[in-house]
DNA sequence: ACCTTAACTTGCCAGCGACAAGTTACTCCC
DNA sequence: GGGAGTAACTTGTCGCTGGCAAGTTAAGGT
């Protein structure tokens, strides 16, 4: 599996969402150069084009596989503990551990947000997310579940962001999610 | 007031600032060129570099600017209603009527953090913010007051940052302070 | 063996950020 | 009121980038 033939890269694709994904994390999204990839990837400087169309395209590419484990990681929590709680310590797990991932997943003026796999993507996470909201001790009635939804959403999004964005920078323990548990148990008091 | 001389624009650094603003709300800050705010002025490709140094030192001011106006704005809220909610609302709010400056501020990567007059500004926001929580009708005991800071920042910050990403894009009404309300309130029961 | 097509490369162009060096005009001081 | 000094711009240039066009190589089906 290991291939170095001279044409063929055999796995540019995800080598190049590797790269990407890397190359964000360090310096982030603004600065991000397809040409800069394709050096890290020992290939020519068009060859992101032929897979990506052009950099929207490949921020596109990483965003839907950012939304998909988002969404796998939801479901894995909440299968394991059926908990809205450690649904969220998840969530922002998530954020740190994919942080260029995620950073992309919420700034669509960098893809295309429109793209019908995207679009499949966004609303797998979207629907792991509410479905959470469901299996609270009290699940509230129908017409209140979307606000709580949305509040759950927004403390646990707005905890990760101002995490990555280096808000709370010397305070709290290095772990996130421990970190995190006991702000957003702030919610269900 | 009005000049149009030659040579000197007269207030150069303030059009730059309101152009940036225009065109990061327009396009995002990834896309954001300095020559064209420098055509957007009518001046000339390399004026911008005079007043700002580089991109990342005129984003750095429209941060500065938007952390001086976002403590204002929390400063008269809790004169005018000494409420933790409505200055959530007025956080809420403060991200969709200065949006371009909003997603600068929390995107440390695309200017100077560490710049003084950017870390006195920042600190004056988070003083406005964490004042807020001794509003409460019951001020948690001092070691867990900062947990509900982080949750209340959390909460509003989640909401304003999803809304501007368009992930709550057909539901809820046109009114962002409205819509925030009842999801905020959610924190305090 | 051949033909189609996918996976790349080479070469090019315009736009961008940054820098250097020059030009204009305001301000202050005598 | 007339320089001197400096702030506010301009012009010119460089290397880098994204995107396009046209060519080259390999893989896979028949």
């Amino acid at each position: 599996m290991t291939e170095k033939r001279s044409y063929h890269h055999g796995d540019l694709r995800r080598a190049l969402l590797a790269a990407a994904a890397e190359a964000i994390a360090e310096t982030g999204p603004a600065a991000l150069s397809l040409r800069d990839l394709a050096r890290r990837a020992g290939v020519s400087h068009a060859a992101p084009a032929h897979h990506f169309g052009d950099k929207a395209g490949l921020l596109t590419a990483l965003a839907i596989e950012g939304f998909n484990r988002l969404a796998d990681a939801l479901d894995a929590s909440r299968e394991q503990t059926g908990s809205l709680l450690e649904s969220g310590v998840t969530y922002v797990r998530f954020a740190a551990d994919n942080r260029a991932h995620f950073e992309v997943m919420f700034q669509p003026s960098l893809y295309e947000r429109d793209d019908p796999e995207l679009v499949a993507a966004r609303d797998r996470s979207a629907a792991a997310l509410s479905s959470g909201v469901s299996t609270l001790d009290e699940p509230p009635p129908a017409d209140e579940a979307r606000k709580t939804e949305l509040a759950a959403w927004s403390i646990v999004h707005g905890f990760a962001t101002l995490w990555l964005s280096g808000a709370f920078f010397d305070e709290l323990e290095s772990d996130i999610g421990e970190a995190a548990r006991p702000v957003i148990r702030r919610l269900f008091e």
